[in-house]
DNA sequence: CCGATTTTGGAACAATCGTTCTGAAATAAT
DNA sequence: ATTATTTCAGAACGATTGTTCCAAAATCGG
């Protein structure tokens, strides 16, 4: 009946999410997105809408799989606060390796304020993390490893606020010494 | 010899700050300057450059304001310690009652990565504020108020860091209340 | 009042924005 | 081979971008 698509549209994607989270929403133009992708402008607006769906569809994946990084980091963790600790690690280690700003982060503070699904996405998202971090934290508290004072809900936001600010400082002082002891004190806060 | 200005500079640089606080630099055309600002074209022009330019003397007008008001913020305080309070407190409360996610945190993770004078003026208005706190630090430490185990400068970090963390939680989440324990437990963080 | 200098509003600029459309080439199933 | 659908390159759209320029009005010091 038809010709089928001659490219992978979620590896093209994948091209299109490093360009928005390289330059941010409103810095990406239409035309840097047909040359980075490698696709014709009609095919773009065919496969994935205007410039606007494309890039809800980019933070989603890019949501999705971080998400995902981090329940694998949970699934080695010896015990609950193993675990709290592994990803407290693994946000800083992802803010030293990765070069460039979290894309959640970026656009929470670009879009966030303005663009309702952005801000749902992202919502939706960080919730996700809390709600992980929470159930370990509760666990935690049964094992006698964190106090039994203190609310989980609010250490699960305060870890989550605290990733947010190791990208702030990594961008101001790209420093990755002062981020890991950052990240260190962040662990001693939360068991003790 | 010639005319005088018919406006005040400084008042009308206000207005573009505002403007782009509200809407981040790239949000912003400069026809939603003409028209907030209330000033001709030309006039902007003349009397304070292109646009990167203004928004830069935005910036730092915002940057210094702030940072004279956690000045103040100390110089009301009974101790050290009670200072650190202060100024943790006065974060959160600015977080919850602008309205608007602080301009430096907006401009740091839109421009800071791609433009070298933002980042420049970012980083040493995070370097003053860091500044004040590390002695506030130093003196708690020698007033037995903060353990003299920890860095006074990971701790001052940790602090300002945290005020970035603020803003996203509140920016997600919009609940003053949570808001408000998160910041107390920074308190208890940094105190034992 | 006069001459110098600004302000002002708006026209004009080339460039780019996001988006749509065209028409021809390519490829699939019938 | 025919037909249906997609890809492709690029033209074209009106709107908007940042910036410059111009002539007229306004206001100052002498």
């Amino acid at each position: 009946m038809a010709r089928n698509k001659a490219f992978e549209p979620e590896e093209k994607l994948e091209k299109a999410k490093d360009l928005f989270w390289q330059k941010g929403y409103n810095a990406t133009s239409m035309q840097d997105l047909v040359e980075t992708m490698g696709l014709n402008r009609g095919s773009i607006y065919d496969t994935y809408g205007d410039k606007h769906t494309l890039f809800l569809q980019c933070l989603r994946s890019y949501a999705d799989s971080t998400f995902e990084d981090y329940q694998r980091t949970v699934e080695e963790a010896k015990s609950p606060i193993k675990a709290v600790e592994k990803i407290i690690k693994r946000a800083a280690l992802r803010t030293i390796a990765e070069g460039r700003t979290c894309m959640g982060v970026k656009s929470a503070f670009e879009l966030a304020s303005v663009d309702e699904e952005v801000h749902a996405i992202l919502k939706e998202n960080t919730t996700n993390i809390v709600t992980v971090l929470k159930e370990l934290l509760k666990k935690a508290q049964k094992a006698g490893e964190v106090s039994a004072k203190r609310d989980p809900a609010v250490l699960a936001n305060f870890i989550v606020s605290n990733f947010t600010g190791f990208w702030q400082s990594y961008l101001v002082y790209g420093d990755p010494e002062l981020l890991q002891r950052q990240a260190e004190f962040l662990v001693k806060s939360i068991k003790k």
